[in-house]
DNA sequence: TAGGATAGCTACTAATGAGTATGATCCATA
DNA sequence: TATGGATCATACTCATTAGTAGCTATCCTA
C-alpha cells in the first residue's frame, strides 16, 4: 500500500471536498445561514467518517481495522476523526444504527392491515435483505455485544430485539388471518432473520446480484420451502415415500 | 474477577488432571507402551486446550480473548499452551474444523440415495443445525478470512465450499427425484446454511433447547415456508388477495 | 480588524497482547 | 543413579493501536 502522504492545503482536505461537492457552499446570505451551512456541513462529514468506517469494518473487520486506517482512507490525520466521533465503539454502534434503521421504517409502514400479513410480511423481509446487503449490513450484523460498552450493548439488543418482535408479530397476525402455514413465530422469526443476516457475510464476494434481487429471491425459497411439487405424480410418490422423522 | 493464582504443585497442573482423568495412567507396562500413552496423553491435553480456547472465543468473541486468559482458563501459564499449539491462528483453525467436522461425516454418510434426496437433505441439516449449537458453533460460523493467514483462510474457505456444494447437490437431487419444489439451489443453499448458521449467534443465550430440538424445528419450518394453509377456506382467500409482487 | 469558534495536524502516552528466551522440574530409561 | 527428553514457569521483547496534548491555521462575526 503506497503510503501517499499527499500534502493537501489546510481545509481543502478529502473531508472537506465531500462536503462541498454536496453542499452549494458558495451561497452567502446572513450569518444564521451561513452557520446553518455549518451545522450541515459538519454532518455531512460526520456521515462520511461513518460511511468510511463502515467500508473498512466490511472489508477488514472490526478489530482488524484502526483508526489510522480511517483517516488514511479519508486522506486526513486520526485525531480529525476524533473530532467527529468520541471513539471507535461509537463509529461501529453508528454503523449499525444506519444499516437498521431503513428496516425500522419498513415495519412502521407494514403496521396498517391494508394487505394480508404474509404480503406485508414479505414488503418487510424485502427491506431487511436489501439493508443487509447495503454498506452497513456487515455492521449491523455482525456487531456484538462483546465488542461494545454495556450501555451500547443493551441498546443495540433493544434494537435487534425490537425487529426480532416485528417479525414474529407478522408471523402470527399471518397465522391467524390464513394467510401464513401455521407455525412456531419464533423459530420461524429465527430462520428468516438468520438466512437474512447471512446475506452479509457472502454478498461482498459476490455482488452479481443486486440487493432487491437477492431479496425477491429469498422470497421466493421462503414461500416454497422444501415441499415436492404438488403437481406431478413422481413428486407425490416421493412425498409418500418420506419416513416423517429426523435421525435420532 | 479474583485471580486465584493458586499455586499448583509442578507437574500436577489443571491440564494434567484432565488428561489423567481420562486415561488409565496407572497401568505401567512395556516402554513401548508408557511411550504410547505419553502420545495419547499430550494428544489429550491438546484437545483440552482447544476446548478451552472454543470456549473463550464463543464468550468473548476472538479479538476479545488473549492467550493469556486462555491459560489461565486452565490454570497454565502462556508458554503451556504454546507448548501444544503453535499460534492463535491455529486454535481457532483447530475449533473450526472440530465443528465442521461432523458436518462433513453427515454428508459422506448421505451419499448413496436409498432413501428420496429430501429426506437425506433433512438428516444432513439436522446434523448441521446440531453441529452449530455445539461448542465450536460459533468458531465455525464465525471464523472470517480476515483473522486468518492467506494458506489457512483458503483452507477453511474451501472446507466452507465444499459443505455448500453438498447442500446444492443434494437440492438438485430432490428436484429431480421429485422430492423437492424445483428452486434456484444456489440461494436456498444460501438461505438453508444462513437460517441455520445463525443458531450460533443466539444458541448461547437461549439454551432452552437442545441442538437437535432446534435443528428439528427448523426442518419443520423449511418444509412449511410461508404457505398459507392449503386446508382452510379462509387460508385459500387469503392465499388469492395476495399480489404477487415485491415492492418497488 | 480583533477575537473566538471551527477544523485540522504532529507527536506523543499508555496499555495490551502475541510470541519467546531461558531455565527449572519430573520421569522413564539405561 | 545419571541423563535426556518432556513439560511447564518466570520474565521478558516488540509491535500495534486507542486515545490525547498541544499547537496552527482559517474564517465568520462583531
Amino acid at each position: 500500500m503506497p503510503t501517499s502522504r499527499r500534502k493537501t492545503a489546510p481545509g481543502r482536505t478529502h473531508l472537506a471536498a465531500s462536503a462541498a461537492a454536496t453542499l452549494s457552499a458558495t451561497v452567502r446570505g446572513s450569518p444564521w445561514r451561513a452557520s446553518r451551512e455549518r451545522v450541515r456541513d459538519r454532518q455531512i462529514k460526520r456521515e462520511a467518517v461513518i460511511r468510511a468506517a463502515a467500508h473498512a469494518f466490511n472489508h477488514k473487520g472490526y478489530h482488524n481495522t484502526s483508526l489510522d486506517d480511517i483517516a488514511a482512507a479519508l486522506e486526513v490525520s486520526k485525531p480529525t476523526v476524533y473530532y467527529y466521533v468520541s471513539n471507535k465503539e461509537q463509529l461501529l454502534f453508528e454503523c449499525f444504527v444506519a444499516g437498521i434503521e431503513p428496516i425500522r421504517a419498513a415495519f412502521r409502514n407494514a403496521r396498517s392491515p391494508r394487505a394480508p400479513a404474509r404480503e406485508r410480511l414479505k414488503t418487510v423481509l424485502g427491506h431487511y435483505g436489501q439493508a443487509v446487503a447495503s454498506e452497513f449490513g456487515w455492521c449491523m450484523v455482525r456487531a456484538e455485544d462483546q465488542d461494545l460498552s454495556p450501555a451500547m450493548s443493551a441498546h443495540i439488543k433493544s434494537l435487534k430485539s425490537e425487529i426480532d418482535q416485528g417479525i414474529r408479530r407478522l408471523l402470527r397476525e399471518g397465522v391467524q388471518d390464513g394467510s401464513i402455514h401455521p407455525c412456531d413465530p419464533k423459530m420461524t422469526a429465527f430462520a428468516l432473520a438468520g438466512a437474512l443476516n447471512w446475506i452479509a457475510h457472502w454478498y461482498r464476494e459476490n455482488q452479481s446480484m443486486t440487493g432487491a434481487e437477492i431479496a425477491a429471491a429469498f422470497i421466493t425459497v421462503f414461500e416454497n420451502g422444501l415441499n415436492p411439487r404438488a403437481d406431478t405424480a413422481a413428486g407425490r410418490r416421493a412425498a409418500q415415500r418420506t419416513t416423517h422423522g429426523l435421525e435420532r
